[in-house]
DNA sequence: GCGGTAATACTCGGATAAGTCTTGTCCGAGTCCTTATGG
DNA sequence: CCATAAGGACTCGGACAAGACTTATCCGAGTATTACCGC
């Protein structure tokens, strides 16, 4: 029952991306520098993003990756979902089927009482996490950043985007 | 991101327990049994549970498990966290100190952006969790079964369970 | 000088091992009941 | 016949393997650049 790192670096990447202007893209190899991050594993977590749709990869010199789509519709949910997967966390297998005193078919068109309460409560954590979208992470981490910091992040990027175009 | 099987097992180990008399206990085995589960791995989630006071278990002869406190105050969240572990799913590395941009020490003082969000939902899953009491999940389960099988379930206890005192 | 082409350097993508956690299993520790024995 | 104590059977508890998933890594596929050659 943990989520893996993948998702954080996953998040943080996306952050990253937010900044980039329009059309311009980053290495996996900078993105993981900039990070200080392993960038083999965490190449695999972009592949994983690239084939969710949340970022779009361009290979080549000068190549890299960007957001797939407006920060604005990339939520946290979308990232965990697309590194770790939607499944649900709790499966249910049907223990009231079997023993001795099993439920019948007949009695099991409703969802089991526990899953469905499972059900629910990880409705209420996917709804949690896809109200928080990337422009709002941006904001509230350049609001603890002390302007230093900030320009050298800038210059960073300026200097290490790739920009197509 | 997944939940273990076992703590579906141990949910429903506990509302069988819940419909035990005062004083009553069920072996492991009898519990496995029930529930058509395998006895050894369950005796494992049972030992979390004794362990966080959710069950209280009595050796010997005519032993076995009984609910440690009033079913009311024994919630779905409290059953996952004693088998399960308590500990949150995501888990903040603090990627913003690393890398050529690196946060210092300073800002760092409030928690990172997404961790916070994060904690957030988890929040709300342990607290959507901890209203799914077992009375609840018993008077669920009891709606939805037979009154054949209601009265298959009551015999079956009465056979099976240890009647201490 | 200019256009086309082939080589090249750089990037992503999927397939492939190592580590850690969940899952599954076993045997020893502890407790109560039964039974035998002596008074 | 009753009390007591020893033995045995049954139960939980923690220590011990097997499998699955996360973590980590590598090499091949693909593309834009660049250099070179012919015209």
């Amino acid at each position: 029952m943990k989520i893996g790192k993948g998702v954080e670096w996953s998040a943080h990447t996306c952050a990253l991306l937010a900044l980039l202007p329009e059309g311009a893209a980053l290495a996996g190899e900078a993105l993981a520098e900039f990070l200080g991050l392993q960038p083999t594993y965490l190449a695999k977590q972009l592949q994983a993003m690239s084939r969710a749709g949340i970022v779009k990869a361009k290979r080549g010199v000068s190549g890299g990756y960007r957001l797939a789509r407006p920060a604005e519709d990339i939520s946290l949910w979308d990232i965990t979902a697309a590194v770790e997967g939607a499944m649900p966390l709790f499966r249910c297998t049907e223990v009231r089927r079997a023993g001795p005193c099993g439920a019948a078919a007949a009695e099991c068109k409703r969802p089991c009482a526990i899953a469905a309460a499972f059900r629910t409560a990880e409705s209420g954590y996917r709804e949690a996490l896809s109200t928080v979208r990337l422009p709002q992470i941006v904001s509230e981490i350049a609001a603890g950043a002390a302007p230093a910091r900030k320009r050298r992040i800038t210059r960073w990027v300026e200097q290490n985007a790739a920009l197509a175009i």
